[in-house]
DNA sequence: AGCCGATAGTTGACATGTAACCGATCTTCG
DNA sequence: CGAAGATCGGTTACATGTCAACTATCGGCT
């Protein structure tokens, strides 16, 4: 025995192959840098965070106008406090409203500003472009359907 | 004109398709999941973070003991002061020392510690395990190969 | 030799995430 | 009805990342 990380063949624990390698390797450095990228132009070009755009993208669907926090945060895959701070920052900068959902005073229904509304509309073109340059439009059809793929058997569960 | 975000058809910018957008949205939500619960069993199993690993990994590489703080930040793909901040935790521990470079009075060279060897030698397996667990196994070759491809061609600038 | 822009690493100010806990409210069941 | 426990959203304490500024050093060019 003498090397650690992911790189040594042994019989005790399975190893990844070269193949197993570079498949993981290549993942963890594509959503390092995939995502410096897609993030870096979304706040460039339109002043939002990638949570900012997930949150407005969400609200602006024509069912969801208004979201409990909750609901959000499940959607989202965020943990509640993560969201409720989010939430608070977005508030503070006119793109979404808070107020207590009339059905459960437990609850707190979030819904967009036309602020809001306008920020998005702006920032989707650019954004589904830069989405499109950094990933989509390098791979093959072929290439797209079996990311999905490996996406849903990962989620699964 | 209506729907905003990733989701609708319009002519004028080239919004994704459906295929498209399962593999973008698939994409990140594997991203989310995978990495939650890989740095999950990486906590639990070895009290390391997915930084702490990354980084013990590339020092424990046989010709890498001892290594440029910059030339570290480089291959992890990490700022440098994002880098300095975290050896600066790591060293606090006991897993790494930090010392001036003889060749460079400039530069600061980083070298594995007796306990950090210890600490990724103890990882290794379990974090194979985990990683083989949510990901790798549950793949197919060709998939495992697709999705190599795919990081090389994002990565690929 | 000596100056000056480039480079290495660290640090301060700040952004933003999580986990643990809290008060308010709902819901279930005796 | 009314108490026990679950649920909801938020807050406090803390971890950890970025950007910009800073110090020290290097190295090419005059």
């Amino acid at each position: 025995m003498s090397t650690i990380g992911y790189r040594e063949a042994m019989t005790e624990p399975r190893w990844l192959t070269a193949a197993e390698m570079r498949a993981w390797l290549g993942y963890r450095r594509m959503r390092r840098l995939l995502d410096l990228r897609v993030n870096r132009d979304l706040a460039a070009d339109a002043g939002l965070s990638e949570q900012d755009y997930d949150v407005l993208s969400i609200l602006s669907e024509p069912h969801d106008q208004r979201l409990r926090v909750g609901e959000l945060s499940e959607r989202l895959l965020w943990t509640r406090s993560g969201l409720s701070r989010h939430l608070g920052r977005m508030e503070q900068r006119g793109l979404v409203t808070r107020d207590d959902d009339p059905d459960d005073a437990r609850g707190t229904v979030v819904a967009l500003t036309a602020a809001g509304r306008t920020a998005i509309q702006d920032a989707a073109p650019g954004h589904v472009a830069s989405v499109r340059r950094h990933l989509i439009d390098r791979l093959t059809p072929a290439e797209l359907r079996t990311l999905g793929d490996i996406a849903e058997k990962v989620l699964d569960d």
